[in-house]
DNA sequence: CTTTGGATCGTCT
DNA sequence: GACGATCCAAAGG
């Protein structure tokens, strides 16, 4: 096929700089796969949004290992996130993957997702992606240059990239820290 | 179409 | 003991 793995060094940057090129990259897990169009940005150092702001703790110790791996989290009573971790070692960094479009295995996103009426329903959210994907508690820490990978494909990169306020939070609204591909229906509370 | 409230529990104070 | 980096069904216009 036409992907390459990531290799590790595109997580080794500042999660700021990672993000936006997460736009357009394929996310693999067996026989599922999907292009993310939307993605937030958590830097723990100096952003009260972030899990890791308060300092290490056993629920975000994965977000201080090493870049290139997921951090999953369960919230709301009964939801999984998926994030990745990035930034040098000890900087608690990580991309929340907020939304894909489905690419392959869209059939069994649909039996995992009883809710989802239309292809647009599957993945168009964090935990939603997560419910579609299969990902939760066995996938914190995982490497994503084994599996899940995350790959580049041999399209172009996505042109037209919106930036904007993150979603849910009660700290740190002021940071633009939400980077999607504009107009993609699969993002999020898409309208339109 | 938009708005509202319920579900449900691990985590940290 | 309070509160989520959410989703969805139901109710209201």
């Amino acid at each position: 096929m036409s992907e390459s793995v990531l290799p590790r060094s595109f997580y080794e940057r500042d999660v700021l700089e990672v993000a936006p090129d997460l736009l357009g990259k394929v996310l693999r897990y067996g026989a599922l796969s999907g292009r993310i169009v939307e993605v937030e940005a958590y830097r723990g150092s100096d952003d009260p949004a972030s899990h890791a702001f308060g300092g290490m703790t056993p629920r975000n110790a994965t977000m201080f290992g090493p870049a290139g791996h997921l951090y999953t989290y369960f919230t709301y009573g009964m939801h999984w996130c998926a994030n990745v971790v990035c930034g040098p070692q000890g900087t608690p960094g990580a991309v929340l993957l907020r939304a894909a479009r489905p690419l392959d295995g869209i059939d069994v996103m649909f039996t995992r997702r009883a809710a989802a009426r239309r292809e647009t329903d599957l993945c168009s959210g964090p935990a939603k992606l997560c419910q579609a994907f299969g990902l939760g508690a066995d996938h914190d820490g995982a490497d994503l240059t084994v599996a899940p990978t995350m790959a580049a494909d041999a399209g172009p990169d996505p042109t037209d990239v919106a930036t904007g306020v993150r979603i849910g939070i009660t700290r740190g609204t002021d940071l633009p820290w939400r980077y999607w591909i504009r107009g993609d229906p699969h993002v999020s509370g898409f309208r339109g």
